[in-house]
DNA sequence: TTGAAAGCGCTAACAG
DNA sequence: CTGTTAGCGCTTTCAA
């Protein structure tokens, strides 16, 4: 409909789609662009009746503002980049989602941008955002752990690090809680009447590892229980070491624990198989809480597994708004670190209400 | 460095960074805009000694050109939109993946947007990327199951569906080939030696689950082989599924199966661990293979799992090409399904060479 | 070989 | 209240 400039296209190059611009709008309802401007963007005073003419000129030419050329004007292009150091994993999707959710409420659009631990694509990557002008840059990586600063010459940029952190304090970056998650964990089944209790987890070099002992051994001081001897076991992230590390635990003859947390889910759910296939009933004889709340994981235990959940999905929404202050000019910077909460399900003994119920450390602001 | 504008900020305000333009760049290398656009951009006839000058100013000044303003001249804005109508799945990754890979190769950045299953959601994406005048949108989906097509007013963006499919014969879709696949699998049980297969899977409201049984009973037939009463066992997607109906397989008193065919990784570690604890080995008694190759599930198993894999990382490759394709004015249409392949580990009692082995059916273009 | 100028689509400042 | 105009940063004619 409505006379659109309808030239024919040579095959095999490219379409430039026959849009309507705010002139075809302004020449439809019979003003000067400036007017139409004004009354598509709500600012300025006009009479009712232009605004009206326009608005459904507009409509009737299916009109869509160009982004592009608003964003060159106001030197903002509405845009962010999202740079994830190793390819996006598990960790990294709910923290995407909840980024992407809320800024798109902004009106702002996010661009993947994929290094797989390559730091000359992460450079190249860098480049391409900051030619299309992105607003504000977002890291994320695998774990948690320190990496370099992200190589941005252009000064004027945010750059923000999610679930990631660098050695510069003045950088801003955002973490989960693992301490206190862990903490929320031990605490858990030390309120559940469990006194031994193991904690078996992967590599020492990960940050989360230590920072989730720290929690594990925080929670049984204050509860004046101690860590018996040979039950902190660090090794890797597998369910193969979960069934290991339960043979070790059981091997020892200082007596089994009665309860076991573990440093993610797949060492909880290896432990949980080892227990059940040695014959000790969980949660009765031994009660397992685990880390992540991967649910597919977490589900698929017999029986289900209660474990931390880091609200990674908050931590991206959190990140959106952090980003969009910083965007505003305000300076942000600073380690801060999201609480996590804990899932209830079986594999405890705790009262599940039956469907899981979660607990929150305290209350993010 | 160089006398860049620095005005003061304002606090509090959307900072303008002070990014050098073409113009500085002309001005300080002693020529006119369209000598350095030329310059820059390699074309035109130009004395070397210019060009160099240029360049070196260029870099002096650490200018970057705006995309915003290129894309605004070209009509082009060298973004595509990826809309995933589910949040981002394990299925959806490596297609993100693979096709970022691709188009960052052609400079195209990829903005990601999540629908989570919401109709209303989703056109606002479709409203924010045609904003953003992208030169085209890709949409996936979590299973390869028919979609209504996307409601993309606009002529001239065009729209490619990966995993994921419209009943309009028109659009342009790409999937893996579930049936392919499947006949891989079952084929290399047959070469195995096996006779009597099974084949438990998910709910038959799934294309996927159809085309996979599909593929099951094409390499029985062609191997001459019958289809055993009750060994095709459609169900949900779950490892309590899996040894549910591993169960009722051995309940039936028509003997048991010499091997199992599993409509996905889930599935089959149910089944393995179901079979391990009825005392019956794999391989050696019953051999297992899976669909999905979820590494992180079929490296978990004992033995670890043979699964057919969907290439998706491929699969995303593919359809950046086949988006370029569509992008230069190319039509492209129809459905196309891309091969799986074969990843051999210990569950099927294969001569696993050590590393996990890969078979394709066919060989891709 | 280089410079000047028009224009991509939009906004904002200034006139009328 | 509405129209005119000058850019945003870049490319691309057309002149010189």
């Amino acid at each position: 409909m409505a006379d659109g400039p309808e030239r024919s296209r040579p095959m095999g190059q490219a379409v430039r789609p026959a849009r309507s611009t705010i002139r075809d709008v302004a020449r439809l309802a019979g003003v000067s662009v400036g007017t139409a401007s004004k009354a598509l963007n709500n600012n300025g005073a006009l009479r009712e009746e232009t605004r009206e003419r326009v608005i459904s000129a507009a409509r009737e030419l299916g009109f869509r503002p160009n982004d592009l050329a608003h964003s060159l004007h106001r030197g903002q292009s509405l845009t962010v980049g999202l740079i994830s150091t190793d390819s996006f994993g598990r960790f990294t999707i709910p923290i995407m989602e909840g980024l992407e959710e809320c800024l798109s409420d902004s009106r702002i659009g996010v661009f993947m941008c994929n290094a797989t631990d390559d730091m000359e694509r992460e450079a190249r990557h860098v480049e391409q955002l900051l030619g299309k002008r992105v607003d504000g840059i977002v890291v994320t990586a695998r774990r948690a752990d320190q990496r370099p600063k992200l190589a941005v010459a252009t000064p004027g940029v945010p750059v923000l690090y999610v679930f990631s952190q660098t050695d510069d304090p003045e950088t801003c970056c955002l973490v989960p809680d693992d301490e206190g998650g862990a903490r929320l964990a031990v605490e858990h089944l030390i309120g559940l009447g469990r006194r031994r209790i193991a904690h078996i987890t992967g590599p020492e070099r990960f940050q989360a590892v230590c920072l989730r002992r720290d929690g594990y051994r925080a929670a049984l001081g204050r509860a004046g229980l101690p860590e018996p001897e040979g039950f902190y076991l660090p090794g890797v992230w597998s369910e193969g070491w979960g069934r290991e590390a339960v043979a070790e635990l059981l091997r020892s003859r200082k007596g089994p624990p009665d309860a076991i947390f573990c440093g993610n889910d797949q060492i909880a759910r290896g432990a949980i198989d080892a227990l059940r296939e040695r014959g000790l009933l969980v949660p009765d004889a031994v009660a397992v809480v685990g880390f992540d709340n991967w649910e597919i994981m977490a589900e698929a235990t017999r029986p289900p597994l209660t474990s931390v959940d880091m609200n990674l999905r908050t931590l991206g929404r959190e990140a959106g708004l952090t980003l969009l202050d910083m965007m505003a000019g305000n300076e942000v910077r600073g380690l801060r670190r999201l609480p996590c909460s804990l899932v209830v399900r079986d594999s405890c003994g705790a009262k599940s209400t039956g469907a899981a119920a979660a607990k929150t450390l305290d209350d993010s602001p």
